[in-house]
DNA sequence: GCTTATAAGTCAGTATTTATGACTTAGATG
DNA sequence: CATCTAAGTCATAAATACTGACTTATAAGC
């Protein structure tokens, strides 16, 4: 086990939104549901989510991996492949097949980079930065009616939460883009 | 005055977190960056998740797909092999290549419906029962330690976020189990 | 300079998940 | 009886991912 020891009874009970009654009886009923729900939930948000941008996507032929791809290389420009490998978690050659046509067709160019001329540094062109802000707008609409329904507060707990599922190799993503976003420099990954 | 265009800041500002400094000179972009961070945390957060189980469906060479089909049948005794496809939103035929398995090996029970006979109702057999919980446990273990590490208010936050992620099917569904939970009786899909 | 290590690209072969479309069987329903 | 519906099935194909081995170019240590 790790540093949490929680098996069923033993956790505390800090979580508890008062949005269910019937205390004392299902205690830990009510407590396993929270986390059930939560997948319920988490699966019905990302199914929806993800589906669409579908349309545009199979105009073009392309799928969900090439849309992974395109949004990563916008968020990070000048990404080395080992960085994009690292944060998909996929292999080499699953990229190879996604990123391939993404650089033949114009939306991703690659740079060599100046202190490793090993690196290939990719960015968004104007085309794969035209396509990936289309399919941004597309999820953007659904996000912001969330956001909108939920009310600002109960964005900062979705971040809060999302993060806690991270593992810390995504924290560092996370925690690097900020301060890049803060400090408007770039720091190595 | 300023350099962003106008038309571009009209929309209400209404869910801002305070968690940004920088008002007034970036607000559109703080705007889209929130956005751009929800889905980079929601990409590691899913990563994350649904690594975490891969192992243990590995071993007994089930995938995913299985985990979602026992996950939803053990949410919804009972349930008609047609609602299912609704939930997963997915063909007949891929389903029936990932429920076959999980019948012919005893995880999942079918029963003829007695109102309607040509339905087979989907239970989870004793030993689907236990594979489902193995599974959840895993999941739990990352979802309590975000909600630990979250806090109670955050929790409520992400839920109601989530659900305004979701389109009419799902909310329903969302509703359903709630209904169900509060009154103990199944009402109708 | 030479050796080793690294970044990226590539090839061959395979597995998984999903899709489309056509069809069958059983049972409900008008 | 005719028709609709729930479920299961077959054939085919696509997208996404995997393993393992190999090449090329470049960097870095000795």
């Amino acid at each position: 086990m790790q540093d949490h020891p929680q098996h069923l009874t033993t956790n505390k009970p800090d979580m508890g939104s008062p949005s269910h009654g019937a205390a004392g009886a299902g205690l830990l009923f009510l407590r396993e549901e929270e986390f059930r729900t939560a997948q319920d939930m988490l699966f019905f948000a990302m199914r929806d989510l993800t589906n669409a941008p579908d349309a545009l996507l199979a105009e073009l032929g392309f799928g969900r991996a090439h849309h992974r791809c395109l949004h990563w290389v916008g968020r990070r420009p000048d990404m080395k492949v080992g960085d994009l490998l690292d944060i998909l978690a996929i292999t080499k050659q699953s990229l190879a097949r996604v990123l391939g046509p993404l650089i033949e067709q114009g939306y991703v160019l690659q740079v060599k980079g100046k202190s490793d001329r090993r690196q290939r540094l990719l960015t968004l062109s104007e085309k794969g930065v035209a396509l990936e802000r289309k399919l941004f707008e597309i999820q953007r609409e659904r996000l912001a009616a969330a956001y909108r329904e939920a009310g600002g507060p109960a964005v900062d707990g979705f971040r809060r939460v999302l993060r806690g599922m991270t593992r810390e190799q995504g924290r560092k993503y996370l925690d690097d883009m900020e301060a890049v976003r803060a400090k408007g420099s770039r720091s190595p990954v």
